[in-house]
RNA sequence: GGGCAGUUACCAGAGUGGCCAAAUGGGGCGGACUGUAAAUCCGCUGUCUUUCGACUUCGGUGGUUCGAAUCCACCACUGCCCA
């Protein structure tokens, strides 16, 4: 099965240039995916185009991450309603070596590979480029209707918001992105999302029109929830790769909680499993779909993809401990169980004040688990606070010595999924 | 430079002198049900607070008034149209 069949049974192809099969099979051939600086990690929506990128290798052709330093400092307005924010170039310096790091994680950079991964980033060819130079370079070969008809130009010109001319500009500097990697790395694929689609080819255009030459691209679709929500966000906001930000815990935790209909599709975009053994894993799951086979090989898979196989097991054993057995009391837990729990949050608090018990609300507050003692209320009114497995009905309570686990913990639930361990010294 | 429209909570959007902490929808959070799912139903959603209440909010600043998101003046920003 070639590169291209391979993402296509997956799901992973939206549109496609004509050719860029018999190109690929003509030959090795470089390809790249742009990858936006803004933040300093990348979250998981970016797991897609690095996922293109690692399939594109496996398929012995040449992959190059581009980080946008360049492009960064311009915003693409695609998908976007309104003008971005502009990044200063401190934070966005910050977000290119963040980013960087990343991905070199995912790619085999060994250089003594025909094939071996590269990365860069368009501020180096940008940043000598002045701004005559660029108009009379890329500007005088794309006409402005043509840019006018991209839908993402389209949807701003309609709107009432507008579109600065920076953000108009962005087609074409990312084109001539492609176009300088044409030219000067033989690359001739641009891969990425679906919404990159008409600033993709307005790349191959501009490679066209200056050196008639002949480039290719294809897009993937957008992964979005089943239920139309957005993807990769939750309660606590994106989903990141960068462990410090989503413990691997939550990461894992993520990819379980996924709908079923969503981890059918997921499971053949984001893991590396045949089509038989996911054919194999869905009729299992279909059987029983409460044992969520599914959900757990597809977090199982992607948390050692990004985190490794440790991160991963530790990740299953918290799950475990916390989840498998929610009916059991909280006694059950061992001190170790306890101790070794990670990726949840800990705080610790001072046992002498505990003696002669606290307000449970101050309590709540003061170890940051409610930012007030009012939000604290409201939650406990709602039934949403649990002690050691026991749900909490009375905001008035005051905790005491004989709350503790094992003389020195206190498990708190907020809601079903959200536990907090403190440590009572 | 001229004309017009607009700026309300996370978003969209109603409100046009007191009954407004501000309708409604979306989103978010919590609960019930369940499979740590989906769908559905219920509650919460400015801040603080022992339900009382206090405080801060409707682009900004001043003013009119017992009382302003609402009226007036000026300013700022945005969009559309004309030059």
């Amino acid at each position: 099965m070639n590169f291209i069949q391979e993402l296509q049974w997956r799901g992973m192809i939206q549109d496609i240039m004509p050719g860029t099969e018999e190109q690929l099979k003509k030959e090795m051939t470089c390809a790249y995916v742009g990858f936006d600086p803004t933040a300093d990690s990348l979250h998981i929506g970016s797991l897609v185009p690095i996922l293109l990128l690692v399939h594109l290798q496996k398929a012995g052709h040449k992959p190059i991450a581009l980080v946008g330093g360049a492009t960064g400092m311009v915003g693409d307005p695609s998908g976007k309603s309104e003008e971005r924010n502009m990044l200063s170039e401190d934070e966005l310096n910050k977000n290119i070596i963040g980013v960087k790091s990343q991905l070199e994680k995912f790619l085999n950079f060994d250089s003594t590979l025909p094939n071996a991964a590269e990365i860069t980033n368009n501020y180096e060819w940008f940043k000598t480029i002045s701004f005559l130079d660029f108009i009379r370079e890329a500007g005088k070969h794309i006409t402005v209707n043509y840019m006018m008809a991209k839908d993402s130009v389209k949807k701003r010109l309609e709107s009432e918001n507008g579109m600065s001319f920076t953000e108009f500009t962005y087609q074409l500097v990312q084109g001539y992105d492609f176009y300088w990697l044409y030219k000067n790395k033989n690359c001739k694929l641009q891969m990425g999302g679906s919404d990159q689609w008409g600033n993709i080819v307005t790349g191959t255009e501009l490679i066209r029109r200056k050196s008639g030459g002949e480039a290719f691209a294809f897009t993937c679709p957008l992964i979005k929830k089943a239920d139309g929500g957005k993807f990769g966000k939750t309660e606590k906001g994106n989903i990141w790769l960068d462990p410090n930000k989503t413990s691997p815990y939550h990461f894992y935790q993520f990819w379980l909680n996924a709908s079923d209909s969503d981890a059918f599709n997921w499971i053949k975009i984001f893991t590396f499993l045949t089509e038989s053994e996911i054919q194999s894993l869905i009729t299992e799951h279909e059987i029983n779909p409460s044992e969520r086979k599914l959900q757990k090989k597809l977090a199982q898979e992607l948390t050692i993809f990004v985190h490794g196989e440790k991160e991963f097991q530790k990740a299953v054993e918290t799950t475990e401990k916390l989840f498998s057995n929610t009916k059991a009391p909280a006694e059950s837990l061992s001190v170790e169980d306890l101790n070794s729990i990670e990726g949840i949050v800990k705080s610790e608090f001072d046992k002498n004040k505990m003696v002669n018990g606290v307000d449970l609300l101050s309590f709540l507050s003061e170890n940051n688990i409610f930012e007030s003692k009012g939000a604290a209320r409201k939650m406990i009114q709602n039934g949403g606070v649990s002690i050691n497995r026991q749900k909490v009905s009375d905001p008035n309570m005051n905790v005491g010595l004989d709350h503790l686990l094992h003389d020195c913990f206190m498990l708190i639930q907020v809601g079903k999924k959200n536990y907090y361990l403190i440590n009572v010294l």
